[in-house]
DNA sequence: ATGTCAATAAATATCGATATTTTGGGAGGA
DNA sequence: TCCTCCCAAAATATCGATATTTATTGACAT
């Protein structure tokens, strides 16, 4: 009965579907940051009703994301260079505690994912830059998976998703030129499979202060 | 037309007073740690449609209160101990950083904040529990107000109600005994007006450290 | 001109009913 | 006795309509 419209194959909830699709329109800047997010108008864009609107606007609240005014609807996130450092030095900090803590309780197991996971990032480096975010994300969570705090993980990945949003900002202002980080990659994963904390960490924020830095400059908002 | 039932005093809208009420229900255990969470149940409760519920309950998600399974509805969050040590590594360690930030840029008006607060604090101490913690969070909050990082701000908000959960737990399974921290207090805030980062941060975090070993003692999940 | 206020338009929030999915339990067969 | 399959009951998710609230416009008085 429903038609396949998007690129939408899995049958799924209506609130999930909208909160995924939502929150990809966010990220990518479909839905600009501080944009009024009307329920009538989304609800057209993705056909479904306003109670699955509502429900995934309140939450992508959690993510962040959205915005909400009690009795006056939703609005995209803000976005300013104060925001972006922000989530840099909050990255740094946090990342830090948690690669620290992965290596410190490093497994056999989380070592194959760390190598399984920058495999795949590797191929897809030359496909559809979305497939190579996916991966370069994955990549990252994978460095930080064996942490034992699944707080502290689950803070790191919505920074992770807030920083994505800024590339795509930086990606409109400027061409967008992607540095090659491969050596990047390869050195903490290294260091990491070494089980160097100082090394791998000293690498992981280098990495996102090096990006941070070029991002800061191309973002003009 | 809607009769006054609790003790909610001012209108507003349903969404937001399910919010209020739930979350309440939930850091003090009305609604135990795990316990599904029925929509037509709470909608009794809270004489309300599905719809306010629902949305107040994606909300609380943020909050990391409630958690939900898609098409299999909401429970609130589990206890353990393990949770709740993750709770208190992660509080020492945001909260370290936000008090120095907050030190750091510290202002006169900020250290009014930090007087004023830690007085109205003291004064409420005699009273109903429930006006002493509102008064403790708000001290505690302004400690860390100024640390410019409003999210790391946010972070240090949530994990601070998801430890107040853990005291009710506490309070249920002993004779919650409530300790003199008094001193403590006078230590900390005495520490940040002479803008002592080092002083100020060792005695908030042995504050937090103490009532986490009682709690942890007192914990019987 | 300008600011205020009321009337209208638009959007949000909420309700009640229905469709869909999951859960629980029991009959029938191995 | 235990497993599997199917049906009934319960709960979730969703829709469409309506009530409330907020935003907008334009007339009127200053």
């Amino acid at each position: 009965m429903t038609m396949i419209d998007e690129t939408q194959v899995k049958e799924t909830s209506a609130t999930h579907g909208a909160y995924i699709t939502l929150r990809d329109m966010i990220l990518t800047g479909v839905l600009p940051a501080g944009q009024k997010l009307k329920i009538e108008q989304l609800r057209g864009l993705l056909n479904t009703g306003a109670s699955p609107v509502r429900e995934a606007l309140s939450l992508l609240t959690s993510d962040m994301l959205v915005e909400r005014i009690d009795q006056r609807g939703f609005r995209a996130a803000p976005a300013s260079k104060a925001n972006f450092a922000e989530i840099l030095a909050l990255r740094c900090t946090l990342e830090d505690l948690a690669l620290r803590q992965s290596i410190a309780n490093a497994t056999p197991d989380w070592e194959e994912q760390l190598v399984l996971t920058h495999h795949h990032m590797k191929k897809a480096s030359g496909q559809g830059t979305k497939l190579f975010e996916e991966a370069h994300k994955t990549f990252h969570m994978a460095l930080l998976a064996n942490s034992e705090s699944p707080m502290l993980e689950r803070f790191c990945a919505q920074l992770y998703d807030l920083n994505i949003r800024y590339r795509y900002l930086a990606a409109k202002s400027a061409t967008y030129q992607k540095r090659d980080v491969s050596a990047e990659h390869e050195e903490i994963l290294d260091a990491a499979i070494q089980r160097d904390q100082d090394r791998a960490s000293a690498s992981l924020l280098s990495h996102y202060r090096l990006t941070g830095d070029y991002l800061s400059r191309a973002l003009d908002i």
